[in-house]
DNA sequence: CGTTGAACCTGTTTGC
DNA sequence: TGCAAACAGGTTCAAC
C-alpha cells in the first residue's frame, strides 16, 4: 500500500496532532519487525516528538528531551517507521479498544496512544541516535519530487537494468513503489522492460515529468487506497480512481483502447499498454 | 552489475 | 460448498 504519496499523507496528518507531545511509555506486542525492541522500551519514554517528516517511504519522528532543542531543527534521535504493505500508524484515545494486529502502543502525555498495526508485519521500526541518522539518509536514493531533470537523468545514466527495476530501487529513488512506477511508465509511454541506458534523453525527460505528475496528483488525492490504506485520521485516499494501468489487466487502455497487459518485471506485477508502450527491440 | 526466486507474514479473492 | 492457489501497496538475501 504505502508509497511516497501515502506516507506523505500520513505524515501531514500526524504533524499537527503529534508535534510537541511527549512519549510517556511504550508497550510492545510482536516485535519481529523492530530492529532493537529493547532500545525502544529503554530510550523512548520521556522523549518529546519534535518533528514529523518523511524520507522515502519512512516516517521519521524526530525526538528530543524537550530542553535544549537544536537550533538547526536536528533531533537528538529519531523513531523510523516503515509501513511495509499493511502498516498503519495513528493516534487513538487510550480507552479505545485495540484493533487486531496492534503491535506497538506509545502512550502520549495527552491521554492518547500512537498505535502501530500491521497484519503482515512487513513494516519496520527502529530507534536511531543522531549519530546514525545521517548514514540512514545517505543509504537512500534521491527524493523523486526534489530532483530536477538533470539529476533524474544522472541517476539513470549508464544503468543497463530495466527501467522498472530502477524506479523501484530505493537506492536510486526513494519513495516510488509498484503503483506509481507503473502509472508513470504508462504516462511516459515507456515499456517497463526497457533498459534505462536505451532510453533517449527525451524519454528520460518525459519520465521525469510523469513521475512528478503522478506523485503530485496522488498527493492531492490523499494517496491510493486499494484495500486498506488509511491516513492518520482513518480516511482513505481516492487516487485509485485515477489509476490508468495498475490492476487494470484486460481492461481498455484509456488512450488507445488496447487491452492492458500484466507481466512480471523485477519480481513484481507490471501493468502496461502493449500499444502505447512498445516492448524493447531485443535483450 | 543485473536478474531471478525465495523468504518474511496474514488476509482476501479466484478457480476448480 | 470447500479447499487450494494466486495475489497483495515492500524489502532483503542467496545464487547464478
Amino acid at each position: 500500500m504505502p508509497e511516497l504519496p501515502e506516507v506523505e499523507t500520513v505524515v501531514r496528518g500526524l504533524r499537527d496532532s503529534l508535534a510537541g507531545r511527549r512519549i510517556v511509555s511504550v508497550r510492545l506486542g510482536k516485535t519481529d519487525f523492530i530492529d532493537d525492541p529493547a532500545a525502544l522500551e529503554r530510550e523512548l519514554p520521556g522523549l518529546r516528538i519534535e518533528t514529523i517528516s518523511r524520507r522515502g517511504k519512512f516516517i521519521v519522528l524526530g525526538l528530543g528531551n524537550g530542553a535544549a532543542v537544536g537550533e538547526d531543527g536536528s533531533s537528538d534521535s529519531a523513531l523510523l517507521v516503515h509501513l511495509g504493505m499493511t502498516g498503519n500508524l495513528s493516534p487513538r484515545a487510550a480507552a479505545e479498544p485495540l484493533l487486531p494486529h496492534t503491535h506497538v502502543q506509545l502512550a502520549l502525555d495527552d491521554g492518547r496512544e500512537l498505535r502501530y498495526t500491521d497484519p503482515r508485519r512487513f513494516g519496520r521500526m527502529a530507534w536511531l541516535p543522531a549519530t546514525r541518522l545521517a548514514e540512514f539518509g545517505a543509504r537512500l536514493g534521491a527524493e523523486p519530487l526534489a530532483v530536477n531533470e538533470s539529476e533524474f537523468a544522472a541517476r539513470l545514466a549508464g544503468r543497463r537494468a530495466m527501467i522498472k527495476a530502477l524506479l523501484l530501487d530505493q537506492h536510486v529513488f526513494a519513495g516510488l513503489g509498484n503503483i506509481y512506477a507503473d502509472e508513470s511508465l504508462w504516462r511516459a509511454r515507456v515499456h517497463p522492460r526497457r533498459h534505462a541506458s536505451s532510453l533517449k534523453p527525451q524519454q528520460v525527460c518525459r519520465l521525469w515529468r510523469e513521475v512528478r505528475h503522478v506523485l503530485q496528483a496522488s498527493l492531492r488525492a490523499g494517496g491510493s487506497s486499494i484495500s486498506d490504506f488509511r491516513n492518520a485520521d482513518g480516511q482513505p485516499g481516492w487516487y485509485q480512481l485515477r489509476h490508468r494501468v495498475y490492476q487494470r489487466e484486460g481492461k481498455a487502455c484509456y488512450r488507445c483502447r488496447s487491452k492492458i497487459r500484466r507481466v512480471i518485471v523485477a519480481g513484481r506485477s507490471s501493468h502496461f499498454c502493449p500499444q502505447c508502450q512498445p516492448r524493447p527491440r531485443s535483450r
